[in-house]
DNA sequence: TATGAATGAGTGTTCATTCAT
DNA sequence: AATGAATGAACACTCATTCAT
């Protein structure tokens, strides 16, 4: 009946699938599929649990679009980096890794990761749009730049999909321990320092005889 | 009428508990805690849902069970790998990558290893237990032995714990993979090679012994 | 297509709780808290078991509610009795008896004393309901009005609390063989003329007034 | 082998079924029928589960042997002291009395009459085995002396099988406070002296005008 | 669009009873 | 006669999903 104003308690509607679906990423990730309620994901929405199946048919569906929308923003990012490099690849790598240990830090990707692995089983699609949309295209990008690399003489012979998951791994693994052990007591790794230190040491096997240290 | 055949009731008492864990194992690493279900893992051991609780009073006891009965074979194995190594370090890396390399080929322990990173926050007490008995000291063994070298002038500065995580992570990213990825096409890692070239290429860059930026 | 009729849905959250107490009350008093099944109760409450769960956490819950709710209405009534009688004290025992036979006969207090009884070892918090809430005040007002007729030189000497036992067991006992005996075919008795038969025997011998001893 | 001599640990096979019942009647009084576990019974009575069903059928008709076993030794005692008293009516109620407040102090009758009343509905036929062979022929008979004593003049008028009732009643609710009640901190009843002050009480109203102090 | 009361299938756990030994 | 491993039916409780409002 006020149509205009600022309906300040009513931008409703058009942000409500995003506010339940930043719910459930935080249910998801902290639970993983199978122990999170969806009572929990619409209370913390602040809508009912009936309101959930106006936007998603089933909790399936529900983290589907959990999934993808936790991809979605980063993904461009990465391969945008890859792809998009003219200079030498000692900065190419260097760039990637700061770039992804700032990701890990602050989104919540590696919660989704978690839940990944744990749910890949049970919701083989979950793995597919992960692997297919993410892990597949970003580990390909790297492994051409390798081969590119290889190609110019810049990064001595070796497979070059190992050599992009070896450089990558560590940082990974780092953010499995960070949602596994660290809430049990562990103590975490400083990812950014981590990686950083992966890489450069790494960097100096991968490259050629040409002066790795310029 | 024949006295083989099927009986009812077999008095196993000796036998059955191993079973019961194999049985589990093979339940808790295909669907995670949760979604296993008891009936499955008895009717896979051959016995009623009842007869689990003759031997193991809860799920989670049975969860325990599997984690420790899939662990203690192994964890032995690399620690004394490393804590008893006389040679020079790039031999004891070699040696210990080699070894977990093939203990990741030939055991569930990459089934558990994904159970236990995708139950962790639900069951803190299974990550526990899994930090406790195995990874933390196999990480903490292999910093100490990086400390050592670099004491010894073997090794290059460097976090001795980061180093440890960069000289493994490939490895359990790869039985990952293999576990998430792999079910739905994806191109699976071999685990030796990938872990022998990780291994070569991360040598040269920790090695102290011919500087590479003369 | 009728309107009317049985709707899957009823809708009906105010007057819920209480048509399944109320069930509860009927199967909890024929069986006892062990025997019950929440099947039976919900659907003499015409519900699914389910719906149990949106207003009682646990089956103890529910038995503590019904447990509450059979004693709540009858509780102060008697109290009220004790309390605020101003007259002699022969007339104040009369008016709880025949107050107390009413009870019995037209509630369901039996059925729930009995199931007390039977579950008090294995659920002490429900005796202890039943203990603070009931028979503990009715039997201390009792006991003080007893106490105050002797101070008065009405009463003669003699425990008051056991004096005020004396006084109501046999109604208790009546409603104790109802519920046990009766089913069975045993003979009943009728509570209101066993009640004043039993007070004014007794008063004969409480009361001080005539020495029967010469 | 050696069929002479002490067979000290021998005694076995006649006494099985008094010690399996023996156990039984203490588990059972404890926890009513339904939440008594046969494998406690078996335990007490150091025998296995399996043995029980040896020398009884099904749980129902252990039930059925602990209870008759634990009336059998009590019922003619009373009966007989009612049945043969000779003297006058008041001592015949003290006596009764005294040996019944000496019978609930030093047996485990109150237990099994608890559990009797909580699983009468249940179980009928305990209900029907305990009627019959104990409280209906006590009842009656105890009411047969007083229609006697009211024939001869000593006991006034009034329904002899309530002024029964009446005489006995604070006992066995006596009995029933210390079961349901006790356990949980309630202040419990001496019982011979409830008993006696009782009788005493109730007496002086039952007895006709000859001189009730004799 | 949104609610939340209600459902009902599903699961972990218990325990009386059976039976090979 | 005795064991105790094994069974299987039963039950409390959970939770994704539905639907009258």
């Amino acid at each position: 009946m006020l149509p205009t104003g600022e309906p300040k308690f009513r931008r409703r509607k058009a942000e409500r699938p995003d506010e339940i679906v930043e719910a459930a990423l935080q249910v998801f990730a902290a639970k993983g599929f199978a122990a999170a309620r969806l009572e929990d994901i619409a209370a913390r929405a602040g809508v009912s649990k009936g309101a959930l199946y106006l936007y998603f048919a089933t909790k399936e569906e529900l983290f589907h679009a959990v999934v993808e929308q936790a991809i979605a923003p980063n993904i461009q990012l990465v391969l945008g980096l890859i792809a998009g490099h003219p200079g030498p690849f000692a900065d190419l790598v260097r760039g990637v890794a700061e770039r992804m240990a700032a990701m890990v830090e602050t989104t919540p990707v590696g919660g989704v990761a978690k839940m990944v692995i744990g749910e890949a089983q049970n919701f083989p699609a979950l793995a597919r749009v992960w692997h297919d949309e993410l892990v597949g295209p970003a580990l390909g990008a790297m492994a051409g730049a390798i081969a590119a690399a290889q190609a110019r003489g810049e990064v001595r012979a070796g497979d070059p999909r190992a050599y992009a998951l070896s450089l990558i791994s560590p940082l990974l693994l780092g953010v499995i321990w960070r949602e596994t052990f660290v809430p049990i007591g562990a103590e975490p790794f400083h990812l950014p320092r981590l990686a950083r230190q992966h890489v450069e040491t790494l960097l100096q096997g991968m490259l050629a005889d040409k002066d790795p240290c310029a």
